[in-house]
RNA sequence: GGGGGUUUAGCUCAGUUGGCUAGAGCGUUUGACUGGCAGUCAAAAGGUCAGGGGUUCGAUUCCCCUAAUCUCCA
């Protein structure tokens, strides 16, 4: 059975079972603090878990790509060793939102696997809870007795709270879960182990396949459980695995899924795969990651040196390292495997076939640059050995190599690589040391205490009514206080809210709120997920009072002007350089606008122009707003309206018009285009392969910065005189100024001669040496080291002191021929040092040519 | 968000207790050799030493701030 095929099993028996089949989220996260990367299956529908959605549907299944590289779940260093950690994997998974629960997820589950999927029943086991004394918890016996009508019970086992509790994290959903394990193992090594004793044991062949999570606690902050009004179920089971079983293989790179990437390794590369274990490691490495990494860009999460870029980052670099040590690829290779993967999985995910050109681009310039990386991390270790070898030590101090990786990333297995190869080698305890102090201080800076939520009243969800208004009448739903570096940030939740949360690029408002009793300023607004999260200065002392909810206007508009404006230059660019120009990332605040754009090549100026052209002619004819709120996706698609790939979108989706600019988008914009003035690009230029910024300015900002531009001007024009050609009378300015300079250096050197020449005429000599002194005329300290010069080139055996008054100071400089400093050693510093003391100054220099001040 | 590094000519980089009139290689321009090109030799142009502030007689060098960029941790 293909891969494809699985897949789609699994959506048909769910969808007979009622089930609402749902695309695959965006692999990467946004508006949740708590995480990067989509780690789960569930992650899409915490908001319903949560309470803080209610649900679309009540039974759902999808196939939601998911990634594993950081926090909790983080199985990046296992990838490659074994055949079956990976950090880019695909889950499936069915849904009960407060609809069914244990008996049918535990039959449904049963009859998918041994029924549809034909799996051996002898090779199934199932796991339960077995409870908790500490937390006060039982074993799970319902669970237990829906498996005994379809398991024999011996192929029952409990599971501790390790296994068999999910928690969603520190507080949050939580409950028991089951598990049902395979065991792939062949007879005969069947016969001498029963699989029950390896279940949970770490066996590569005896692996869970399918966790059934019963989310029916919630977990406070004291840590205490409560019971949940509705009951959901959460499961999640792992595609490639699966995929594995089916296809009666060992490994999960042996399946269709990975076996073609690999394929197209061994080609490039010539090595077999199976042909040895390094190399073997290596494969799977760069298959694992090169996924990864493509489906993370075609989401639009590109490598960077921060945050989740640079988790991106990083796994790219793993990739590439394996290729250099174990398959000596010293080129770019991750790039050329895209087109495979693009062949493999773009059927079912057309995001990715749509960016593939863009995805080997950056992986190609990604890996250039780590290329260059490991090139001159090779060329200070070869300081370092060339050192070591030199004062006869043979290991490598461990902060030696912690500054190698902490500050110029060098993988310090490579570090360790090569010291072995120069028979050295690495105090490994000394590296663990300083990284063990460099996550201390990460994790005490990240400290934070979140406290619950305080809840006032059970309404779910905030109703955001800033589309038609800009104050309300609100009462506070619930509130919380975060604690984080001795600052504490006030956190409130209305039941209906004028205040826009940042999101889709348009920062949040500010404003305030006012009871009878009190004022307080609402300093920014954010989304947690779905949840319209008001930063406020204080928490009021009386929470429960009504309150009236003040948005600054005059910001506002601004913003507005901002985020209308971005609409009408995303359409011009798209009219002047083509429908390929997308949307890769937008920054609207009150006072500019940014806009990242996907598009290779230098847009050139009048290109540029006629985009402001184009743009401005929509502002000036005063184009009304066209809204509409709740229309179904499809229609909005007919409508023309542009989405972005890697944005998640409801069924319902929000279309603002202006003319013919038509976007899916959640923001707020002006009624009229005129409200806009005039849009000024401000800056263009490349933020990474294939991506390019603008910044613009609209309204007054406009205004100020032309009228800033104007006087500036009309500065330079007076000060010309009143020319006529500016650019004439500035371009023979600074020609003449060049030619000035250069006749200036010719006389000051010519001076500097005749300087020389006048003092050497007053020449004494000492002990057979021509010395020359006098006070000079110049005026500069620099000037007094022209006139030594002089000397220098033009005499031997010859010791000259000159000094002048130097804007109130005393300057000395003193010179010391070349002849007499190598053949009698005398140095011009000695001479220097000697009479500073006059002049109450210091001075130093080189042995012929030395100054002082004072 | 925190720690460390980097920023010097168009490009790649030197510059060692603070003082050399700030250098090299490549590239550019010009000249010579050559039938022409490649090449070799010679010469020249090209620097607000990231920006701002401070210490000092004097800062590319030391200190502080800002920005960009790299890197590690969360």
């Amino acid at each position: 059975m293909k891969a494809q095929d699985i897949r789609n099993s699994f959506f048909e028996f769910f969808e007979s079972k009622d089930h609402t089949i749902v695309p695959s989220a965006p692999m990467t996260v946004k508006n949740d603090p708590t995480l990067m990367f989509t780690n789960a299956g569930m992650n899409q529908f915490k908001d319903i878990f949560l309470g803080n959605r209610e649900p679309f549907a009540k039974r759902v299944a999808n196939s939601q790509k998911c990634l594993r590289v950081s926090g909790k779940h983080n199985d990046l260093e296992e990838v490659g060793h074994d055949t079956y950690h990976h950090t880019m994997f695909e889950m499936l998974g069915n849904w009960s939102f407060g609809d069914y629960f244990k008996k049918e997820a535990i039959d449904w589950g049963w009859e998918y696997l041994t029924e549809l999927l034909g799996i051996d029943k002898d090779r199934l086991y199932v796991t339960i809870f077995q409870g908790d004394e500490a937390e006060g918890l039982e074993r799970d016996d319902e669970a237990y007795d829906f498996w005994a009508k379809n398991v024999p019970e011996e192929r029952i086992l409990t599971g501790s709270k390790k296994d068999n509790f999910w928690e969603m994290g520190e507080t949050g959903p939580c409950g028991p879960c089951s598990e049902v394990h395979v065991d792939i193992r062949d007879d005969a090594d069947r016969a001498k182990i029963p699989g029950k004793d390896l279940v949970n044991a770490g066996h590569p062949l005896v692996i869970e396949i399918w966790n059934l999570v019963f989310i029916q606690y919630n977990r406070k902050a004291d840590g205490s459980l409560e019971l949940l009004p509705n009951k959901h179920v959460d499961t999640g089971m792992g595609f490639e695995r699966l995929c594995m079983v089916l296809q009666g293989k060992r490994s999960n790179y042996d399946t269709d899924i990975f076996q073609s990437i690999i394929g197209e390794i061994a080609n490039i590369t010539g090595k077999r795969y199976g042909a040895n274990e390094k190399q073997d490691i290596a494969m799977r490495v760069i298959a694992d990651h090169l996924r990864a990494v493509s489906f993370s860009i075609a989401d639009g999460q590109l490598p960077s040196n921060n945050k989740a870029g640079y988790v991106i980052r990083r796994i790219l670099r793993r990739a590439v390292r394996y290729a250099y040590t174990n398959l000596e690829v010293e080129e770019p290779l991750l790039c050329e495997l895209v087109p495979v993967l693009v062949d493999t999985m773009g059927y079912q995910y057309p995001e990715l076939a749509q960016s593939q050109e863009h995805i080997s681009k950056i992986i190609l310039e990604e890996e250039n640059a780590f290329l260059k990386t490991l090139g001159k991390g090779l060329k200070m270790i070869g300081r370092m050995t060339d050192q070591m070898r030199k004062e006869n030590r043979k290991v490598l101090p461990g902060d030696a190599a912690f500054e190698l990786y902490d500050t110029y990333g060098f993988p310090v297995d490579l570090t360790s690589l090569i010291l072995k190869e120069n028979n050295m080698e690495l105090d490994i305890k000394g590296f663990e040391k300083e990284m063990k102090g460099q996550k201390e201080r990460s994790r005490n800076d990240a400290e934070q205490d979140i406290g619950d939520w305080i809840i006032l009243d059970e309404t779910k969800e905030t109703i955001f009514t800033g589309y038609d208004k800009v104050v309300d009448e609100v009462i506070i739903t619930k509130y919380r206080t975060i604690k984080a570096k001795g600052k504490e940030i006030c956190q409130l939740v209305f039941d209906k809210t004028p205040f826009y949360a940042e999101m889709g690029g348009q920062v949040g408002d500010t404003g305030y709120i006012q009871s009878s009793t009190e004022k307080i300023g609402i300093l920014n607004t954010v989304k947690e997920n779905e949840l319209i999260v008001h930063i406020a200065e204080k928490i009021p002392a009386n929470p429960s009072a009504r309150f009236t909810a003040n948005i600054d206007l005059e910001k506002r508009l601004m913003i507005a002007n901002n985020h209308t404006a971005t609409h009408l230059l995303h359409y011009a660019m798209r009219k002047v350089l083509g429908k390929e120009v997308e949307q890769k990332g937008s920054l609207v605040n009150a006072d500019k606008l940014r806009f990242d754009f996907s598009h290779f090549g230098k847009p050139s100026k009048e290109e540029l122009k006629k985009i402001e052209e184009i743009a401005n002619d929509m502002v000036r004819k005063g184009i009304k707003k066209e809204e509409h709120r709740d229309i179904p996706i499809a229609k909005a698609r007919e409508m023309g309206a542009i989405a972005l790939f890697g944005e998640k979108y409801g069924d319902n989706v929000r279309v603002i018009g202006f003319g013919d600019s038509v976007e899916l988008c959640g923001g707020t914009h002006v009624d009229s285009t005129s409200s806009i003035g005039m849009i000024k690009i401000i800056s263009e230029g490349a933020i990474a392969t294939g991506i390019r910024r603008i910044e613009a300015i609209t309204a007054k900002k406009t205004e100020e910065y032309i009228n800033g531009k104007i006087e500036t001007l009309d500065e330079i024009v007076s000060m010309l005189k009143g020319t006529a050609n500016v650019t004439d009378a500035l371009g023979k300015l600074i020609e003449e100024n060049s030619n000035l300079k250069k006749r200036i250096e010719k006389f000051e050197a010519k001076a500097a001669y005749n300087t020389f020449k006048q003092l050497e005429s007053k020449a004494i000599t000492i002990n057979g040496i021509n010395f020359i002194k006098g006070e000079t005329g110049a005026d500069s300290a620099d000037a007094l080291k022209s006139i030594a010069s002089e000397a220098r080139k033009n005499r031997e055996n010859t010791i000259m002191v000159v000094g002048a008054n130097i804007n109130g100071n005393a300057g000395l400089v003193a010179m010391v021929s070349d002849d007499l400093v190598s053949s009698r050693g005398i140095s011009a510093v000695d001479i220097i040092k000697n009479i500073s003391g006059e002049i109450n100054g210091g001075g130093g220099g080189q042995p012929f040519l030395a100054s002082a001040g004072g």
